[in-house]
This record gives structure tokens, sequence and C-alpha cells, in this order.
DNA sequence: GGAACTCGCCAC
DNA sequence: AAACGTGGCGAGTTCC
């Protein structure tokens, strides 16, 4: 990766964050060998006994017939040729180089029971190769020292390695507490999990200045992504405290907002909308899809009353809201964006408000990701540098552990908690913005603290 | 026979 | 036409 950088200050940024991130990888997170070990024999009998089930599947004796020689069902290739190619199956969605897919969407919706073992046997050795594994190949006397790197992403973001602490599983719950049992503070401190809060956002208003946007940001009692659940699923309020509303308000921003937001369109939101809400491409009738309010009442019956009774009339429905999305609701983004894009056409490169260029071959939607992903993480990273130096200076018993593009983990020990939180609170929140000038929204952190002596799977 | 590579998958 | 960016693994291929 060519580091272009154009101002002292972004030269200044980078060393101090290579010096304060080797503090942190020194630092280290403590593992549980006793832990992993148990767990990586009790992961493999679980396997075993998953994989014998699988063999004696009609479907794998099918499949091994099929084959000449012994069948591995780990390898995706067999697994390709024997659906699409013996069983003659169509592919729901095909790879990168036109092959059928056999990733977990596409064996969920080929509706074979014994894909679904499948699937979970590939969770479970991933877990216990990838993560388990991992951990114990690099700890070094109970400790692993991840790698920070400033020097090899494209966006000016950092990246993790040996063992990468920046992919452990955190949504899929039973993976993630598997993996994250595992990991420790330092004895008798417990971790503090500082975010902020939709940096990205925030950051993309310091490049645009887009008075709705900023306006969103700056009003906490608007509701951006209550207000797109709104127009998308036809309702006169969201009640955030209404289940039923809080799951469509979370679709409205994960399967439009955010979408849109990286470059995706109508088509593909609509796609991504109806799997969440398991609605089906054709026609809908009453009683499909998930639950609402009650099990009675379901998402197709809502969409019925509001008279969108199909998968085609759903997605004109949202192509209608994408053109008032980005010629109304968001005109001065929609024009920045073309501005960038302009910009890059012309002269070959665009530069990042924190002082770095990026070039090279990039698409209109790599030149509005790039510079908002980048300055977002060196919010980040200007708070860990500044933290570290106080915590140096103060000779603070805590530790900074991790890092992950807008998040910071930290070992504190209990009787700092208190001071911890303050100092991180105030170098994100105050002195950040102070010191960037182009900062024109404010900034917010949620912290999040576990227990004593308690592993990364427990929040306090 | 092993190193180095690509592909596909999947974790964030 | 159609989602940004990573790291790491196993399978399979190619090269020496």
């Amino acid at each position: 990766m060519l580091l272009n950088i154009r101002s002292n200050e972004a030269y200044q940024l980078l060393h101090e964050g290579t010096l304060a991130l080797s503090r942190v990888e020194e630092a280290g997170v403590r593992i549980d060998t006793d832990y992993v070990e148990r767990t990586t024999s009790e992961l493999t009998k679980r396997i075993d006994g998953l994989e014998k089930e699988f063999i004696n599947t009609n479907f794998y004796r099918h499949w091994q017939h099929s084959s000449k020689g012994k069948v591995n069902i780990n390898s995706d290739a067999q697994l390709r040729h024997f659906l699409y190619t013996i069983k003659k199956l169509e592919p729901v969605k095909f790879t990168e180089s036109g092959l059928g897919s056999t990733d977990e969407e596409s064996l969920r919706k080929l509706e074979i029971p014994e894909l679904v073992q499948l699937i979970e046997i590939r969770k479970l050795k991933k877990t216990r190769d990838v993560y388990l594994t991992g951990f114990a190949r690099e700890q070094v006397d109970g400790y692993v020292h991840p790698s920070f790197n400033l020097h090899l992403v494209k966006t000016y973001r950092s990246s993790s390695n040996n063992p990468n602490l920046q992919n452990v599983p955190v949504r899929d719950e039973e993976a993630m507490q598997i993996c994250r049992s595992a990991l420790f503070p330092h004895p008798g401190h417990q971790f503090l999990d500082v975010d902020f809060k939709s940096i990205e956002v925030c950051i993309s208003a310091c490049y645009h200045h887009d008075s709705n946007m900023v306006k969103y940001i700056r009003d906490k009692k608007s509701d951006m992504h209550g207000d797109m659940a709104k127009q998308i699923f036809i309702m006169d309020k969201i009640d955030k405290k209404n289940h039923g509303h809080a799951i469509l308000r979370q679709a409205a921003k994960n399967g439009f907002v955010f979408p849109e937001f990286y470059g995706d369109y109508y088509g593909d939101c609509a796609g991504i909308l109806c799997d969440w809400g398991k609605l089906p491409r054709g026609k809908w009738t009453t009683g499909m899809g998930i639950e609402l309010d009650t099990s009675a009442f379901r998402l197709s019956d809502h969409l019925i009353a509001k008279g969108i009774n199909s998968y085609a009339k759903f997605e004109s429905h949202l192509k209608a809201i994408e053109d008032d999305f980005w010629n109304n609701r968001f005109a001065e983004y929609n024009e920045w964006k073309k501005r960038w894009w302009n910009v890059y056409q012309k002269y070959g490169y665009i530069d990042l408000l924190t002082g770095f260029r990026c070039s090279g071959v990039m698409d209109m939607k790599n030149c509005i990701n790039y510079p908002i992903q980048g300055a977002a993480f060196h919010c980040l990273l200007w708070t860990l540098i500044e933290t570290d130096k106080v915590m140096r200076a103060e000779k603070w018993k805590s530790k900074i552990v991790s890092q992950v593009h807008d998040d910071i983990l930290l070992s504190v020990h209990p009787d700092e908690m208190d001071h911890v939180k303050e100092v991180v609170y105030d170098i994100a929140t105050v002195q950040l913005p102070a010191t960037w000038k182009w900062i024109n929204v404010p900034l917010e952190v949620e912290m999040k603290a576990y227990k004593i002596n308690g592993s990364w799977a427990e929040k306090e």
C-alpha cells in the first residue's frame, strides 16, 4: 500500500500511532489456556459426532457414490460439483468467477436438511480452527499480543493479525461465547469497551456538510433510522419501546440506510429487507413473513394493509424512497458525492480530512467510502494516542489492549475505572473536536464495562 | 514434496 | 450494474 502523507500532522499521527499501538501489542490480552485446550477437544468431539451423523445420510451416500475418490466434506469444490453438476440444482447465486456459490446463504435456500448440518459443522470448525487454536498458537505465557498495522489498508484504517482480534465473533451468540470466554483482562482488571457512536455518519458530515444530515446528528430528539422506517413501512410514527416498531427501525437501518450510504441501490435493499422479513419474491398473501406485535399480525398483513401486496410493488416503493433519499432528504450529500467523483476523475486522487491521499484505481463507491472510513478511524487513533499519553504520564495500572476501527478495548483496574472513563470521554468528545477544527458535529462515545476478572463474553 | 499462489468462505 | 474494508483458514492448483 502506498502511504501518501500530505501534512506533518498526518505524519505525526502515524508516527505516534505506531508507537502507541506497539504498547497496546506489548500489553496483550490474557488467555485461559486450560479453557482453550478443554474447549478445543470438546468441539472436536461435537464435530466428530456431527460428521458421523452426516455421513449416515442418504445425501452423503449419494454424494460419495457419485464421486471418484473419497469425498472431503470440507471441500466447496466437491460440494459445488455434486449440487450443481450431479444433482443439477439451480444455484441461487454465483461466485466472483461465475461458479455456483456454496456459501451459507446458498445452502440454506436449497432447503436440504443435510446442508443445514453441514453449515453447523463448518461453523464449529471455524470457531475451533481459526479462533481457539489461533489463540493457543499465538499465546506466550498466557497472553496473546496481536499486531495492529497502520500501513496495510488502502482506506488508511488499521488491520490486526497474529491473532486477528478485530474479527472475533460477536453477533453469533454461540460462537461469541466460545471464543470470547477464552480472553481476559489483566489479573484483577475488567474490560472497558469505548465505542464512537455512528462515527462514520458523523465524519461523512464533515466532508459534505449536508444540512439535514447535520440536523439529524445535532438534534438528539431526531431519529434518522426511525424516519426511514416510517417511510419504508408506511407508518405514522415509530415508538422505539414498541418491539414491533424497534425491529422495523433496525431493518430500515441495516437494510436501507447503511447499504445506501455504502453505495448500494434499492433493488438490493428490497432483497435484503424481504430476506430479513421472510417474505417471498412473488405475490404476498395474509400471514406471511416475520411476526410483528403478535403471531397473528405478520409483516405481509401490515404491508398489504398499506397497499403493498407483492415483491415487485415493494421494490418500486423502495425505488421512490431512494429517489427521495438522495434528491430531497440528503441532496447536499448527493452533490458532494458527484463533486468528489469528479475530483478523482480529473486528478486521480482524493484527500482525506486527516492529511492522507488515496490514489490508484477506484470506483465511485471507493471514492465516497475510503475518505470517510479512513478519517473516522483516525478519530479513534488520535483518541488512543492521547489516552496512552495520559496513561503513561499518570502511571496507570490500566492498559489499552485492543482496537477495532471505532472501538477501543481497555483492561482497567477497578480503582481507576471512573477516572479512565472520564479521561477517555474528555479526549474523544472534547479535545478531539477542539483539535481537529474540521469536525463540525458533536462526537459521542458509549462505554461498556465488563465484570472484574470476567472474560470478554461477560458484560457487567 | 513443499512453497506459493488463487479461490471461496466467513468472522468482524 | 448494484454494499465499504479487512485477516485467516482449507482446498485445490501451479511451480520449482
